[in-house]
DNA sequence: CACCAGATGTGTACAGTGGAAACATTGAGC
DNA sequence: GCTCAATGTTTCCACTGTACACATCTGGTG
């Protein structure tokens, strides 16, 4: 425990109150919140922070945070959401880049840009996919934002296939294959399940190099 | 709360405590934790278990299962470090009967143990991958393990290279590429992160096949 | 067989948690 | 300048992991 400091922010997450000293209404709370939140969650690699400690960082009591969040559920849901907004945002620049070029160029450039969100907002990504909120299937906008990204890489993988640059396949599970494959790969570097890590970088480009080999049309 | 029922074990997790009634020793209790903790996971899907909710379904108060486990971290850590011998006994048990073959073939039936090890033991494949397990490496028997287990898939990848059958690439290396496929596809069916999910086993040969073209040697 | 020590279980206590409810303060629009 | 909804605080509750003192059993020794 006692992760945070209140005093000054020395190490870990900084102080929240300095500036604005003593107003009774916060002003940003909310957005506030979500700050602390992502920051907690990158620093102790998992979504187990707590209501109380955040609030404490935000420089307010533990029960304001009720108002703007119905439950602490509800606020890591928030941060899942505004996590796909995000990868979906990567999603679209990456194809911005390349525009002109082929399908398997395409994909392999969403497959570079997912990993490198995972690696650069790893407390977006955490929150994304924290199990109980897949479960609970009761924020309809986090689920469809989530289904958009997935979306946009099937729409990338159904051209693929329709002008014969990849395999015949369903495209929908063609989709998924190379969603595992970079969604598994995120997690094993972020969690840094891997003894000797090599370079990222290296790793990340041996992946999509392989990945791309596997869905070529032969 | 409150899934599990103590009197008769209606649904969900049944009463351990119906034979042997009121002993002061349970004579077992250390097993029954783990299987109860086990079972919890898989129902709902996460190690979010309570101690006491588990101590109660084997009949016992909840400090009697700190005589076993100094906490629960560490009774979490057990059950993934028996998850990591059962996924190496289920690799041995595949490259046995995939003994004379190609190490494609060979390297093709460790991915397939390997999913179907997640689907199978849900309980136990969600504690091997606790995050929280992996961050304090205070447990060397599970790092151990959990090495040993890399360390097969690591030998059939060096094989499949030197005999030619792979790509080049560093060993270390591929093997992850090969974990990261299998691992992400394993997460993803296992928390249903998928809308309309198509039959799972024409998913895992779809992407073992893909899997398996992406190393071949060219 | 009697006994006793260590292993195993129980009851109780404590600080920390998410959340609800009642009350306090504020600032924006009349 | 007043008012009232929005936003914050205090206090309370049930529940959690864990520590500690005490109770009970069981296996080995005299």
């Amino acid at each position: 425990m006692e992760i945070f400091r209140q005093s000054g922010g020395v190490d870990g997450i900084s102080e929240i109150n300095s500036e604005r000293t003593l107003r009774y209404h916060h002003g940003e709370l909310r957005e506030t919140l979500v700050r602390v939140a992502i920051e907690a969650i990158e620093q102790r690699g998992e979504a187990s922070f707590t209501i109380r400690e955040i609030a404490k960082v935000a420089g307010v009591s533990h029960a304001a945070a009720y108002r703007h969040f119905r439950s602490k559920h509800e606020l890591l849901a928030r941060i899942a959401e505004e996590g796909f907004y995000g990868l979906q945002a990567s999603f679209h620049q990456a194809l911005g880049e390349n525009a002109g070029r082929s399908c398997r160029a395409r994909i392999k450039a969403l497959g570079e840009a997912y990993i490198r969100y995972a690696l650069q907002h790893p407390g977006y990504f955490r929150a994304m996919f924290h199990l109980e909120l897949r479960s609970h299937s009761d924020l309809p906008s986090l689920s469809g934002a989530a289904s958009r990204v997935f979306g946009t890489l099937v729409d990338a993988v159904t051209e693929g296939i329709a002008r014969r640059e990849l395999v015949r396949r369903s495209p929908r599970e063609l989709a998924m294959v190379v969603w595992a494959t970079i969604h598994g790969l995120s997690f094993l570097l972020l969690d840094q399940q891997i003894d000797s890590p090599p370079a990222p970088d290296e790793l990340i480009e041996l992946a999509i190099e392989r990945l791309d080999a596997g869905l070529a049309h032969p």
